[in-house]
DNA sequence: TTGTAGGCGTTATCAT
DNA sequence: ATGATAACGCCTACAA
């Protein structure tokens, strides 16, 4: 039996009324009131009930996280977009509440919305073609998404800059000095479910590769090691003057070590290598360190609360959608050097 | 302006309690009855209002995930505890709010609590000593913990078996042959905070060492290469027998491996490695792809809300508490083998 | 087996 | 500037 708002208003000698709009400040209340209201609430340890709030007052600051499971299960990148949002929804007075749905479910989803729990919703791992986005535009509930449908029209969004991540990944191997670079990105089944990231840097490293003149090669790979080695092989029979990797598949790369080691190809000396979109944390442990292209984890799972906070006390007033691309950190490491002179 | 309850009930020509009967069973309907209502329900596309439920009912179908974010930021195997956490929390109805309190910030939590918004907690990350509990204990809300306190009392929780876990490191190394083996802790800021894992398994190596009988030196260490590779250094010149290091700071051992390339030796020829509590995604992404024991994260992430649902459902009924320790899973690499002929 | 009515703790619309 | 008082949508004795 937690102290209610009408324990508060005896305790101040003011109406209940006056003690609602004291909290939420909806109209002016004299300063004297105020003091005394402030003051019983304290003694009495008052805090409002937050159903008794959303019921009333049609809103109850919880957002929904929504986050499918993954074949390749979540790593580090995608613990920091968590933390990210929760940090800024909590810096902001909202609750986050942790949504595992798996895409097929669309039941689930169905469900988060229609029991008015949400005020909105951020979407994780969105793909080209994703069927939560249309259901939450249907329910009409505030969303933002964290990645992009391949139109995302007038949703906002936070997405990767691939374009941009894959030019400078190609770039800073091309300023080495490279002039065949492969490109191992994730998984065949990732690609053929529209996962964004692997279709995008798919097209990106095809584009910045062209556009740099460099002959190049791209696999689709299985998020595994022996994936990884096999791939490395295919590639180096269809390039065998491939000096450079850029990786998007942190699980595989120690698949091509593997095979490197059965050529007896070292790094860098004989094969520079770039992860991208990987947590240096992670590659900081692989040896030799590797150059890595460091995703904005934190900020983007930041961005998207603040996308949705914007949309949703915004009003319905028409806003231009928030539509940002971040680029990747350039961490240059000891797997990345001049080519060899073969 | 989704359905309510009384358009169910007209539609289903009975009366709005009936409805609310049918729905949550609390008494007899029949099977006529029932059979219309749940029509209704579907023609209309119904689901209870959460917060309406919440407030008349006193419970909210939801909890609290309470994770601290460390100092060393958060890795695999906490986002699988909280993958665990959240997919069992779904699949009993229940919401699951991720509340990323400091440890500092108790004000944090008695918002929180004091909300009336959530029906209990699991407390992650906890310590030895945690401000936290005493805080849960005060307000009466039911919670569990994924670690445990000095004493945890009639407390819930589930914890890795760090003696265990120790006694299996340890074990593996000694059937190999070792005599002198190392144990890299994490660093003396979390041994002095009382972060659990760190102090209890200090004492559960010192006490499986002795027990086995085995010569032995353990070094506390910040989560980095740098720290790692000057505690390697350090314990060899302690002790310049030692043929085998168990490593429970995963950040550290690539320094090990830094100093271990400093003086000539490779691994697992001249030092055998077992990383201890940490996650084969990660492990076996180093070379050679480390000896490892896992902890079963998921499943602790499960458990931590089995426990508190059982509390909450159980109603206020005397049960015993639920202690749970899970031993941690042996993994072998290639980082572990007999000690070298020296 | 079904119906009636009084809360649950706020917010917000009326007055005053 | 402040008070009363309907909602908000559901649950649950109590009555029939």
């Amino acid at each position: 039996m937690p102290p209610r708002m009408i324990d508060v208003a005896r305790r101040a000698n003011v109406a209940l009324s006056t003690v609602s709009y004291a909290i939420n400040g909806q109209r002016a209340v004299s300063e004297e009131t105020r003091r005394r209201i402030r003051q019983a609430m304290d003694e009495l340890g008052y805090q409002p009930n937050a159903l008794a709030r959303g019921l009333a007052s049609k809103h109850t600051n919880i957002l929904a996280l929504l986050f499918p499971t993954p074949e390749r299960g979540l790593g580090v990148t995608e613990m920091e977009f968590v933390v990210g949002a929760a940090d800024a929804a909590r810096e902001h007075g909202y609750h986050l509440v942790l949504s595992p749905s798996e895409l097929r479910n669309v039941r689930d989803l169905e469900q988060l919305t229609g029991q008015g729990l949400i005020d909105g919703a951020l979407v994780m791992e969105v793909r080209i073609d994703d069927d939560r986005v249309q259901l939450l535009e249907q329910a009409g509930v505030p969303f933002s998404m964290i990645g992009r449908t391949s139109d995302p029209g007038r949703i906002d969004y936070a997405d990767i800059d691939f374009e941009q991540t894959t030019r400078d990944a190609v770039g800073h191997l091309v300023e080495l000095g490279h002039r065949c670079i492969g490109f191992l990105n994730h998984s065949p089944s990732a690609f053929s479910v529209g996962y964004g990231p692997t279709v995008r840097a798919s097209e990106g490293f095809r584009r910045a590769a062209a556009t740099a003149d460099v002959v190049h090669v791209e696999r689709l790979c299985g998020d595994n090691a022996a994936a990884g080695q096999a791939a490395f092989h295919e590639m180096r029979a269809a390039q065998p003057d491939i000096t450079a990797l850029i990786v998007m598949n942190e699980r595989a790369i120690v698949g091509v070590m593997d095979a490197l080691d059965e050529i007896g190809w070292r790094v860098p000396d004989d094969l520079s290598i770039v992860s991208m979109v990987s947590s240096t944390r992670v590659t900081e442990m692989m040896r030799p360190k590797l150059t890595t292209l460091e995703p904005p984890s934190t900020q983007l799972g930041r961005l998207g609360i603040q996308m949705l906070l914007d949309q949703i006390d915004g009003g319905a007033g028409e806003r231009a959608p928030v539509q940002e691309l971040l680029p990747c950190r350039l961490v240059i490491g000891a797997s990345s050097g001049p080519p060899p002179a073969r």
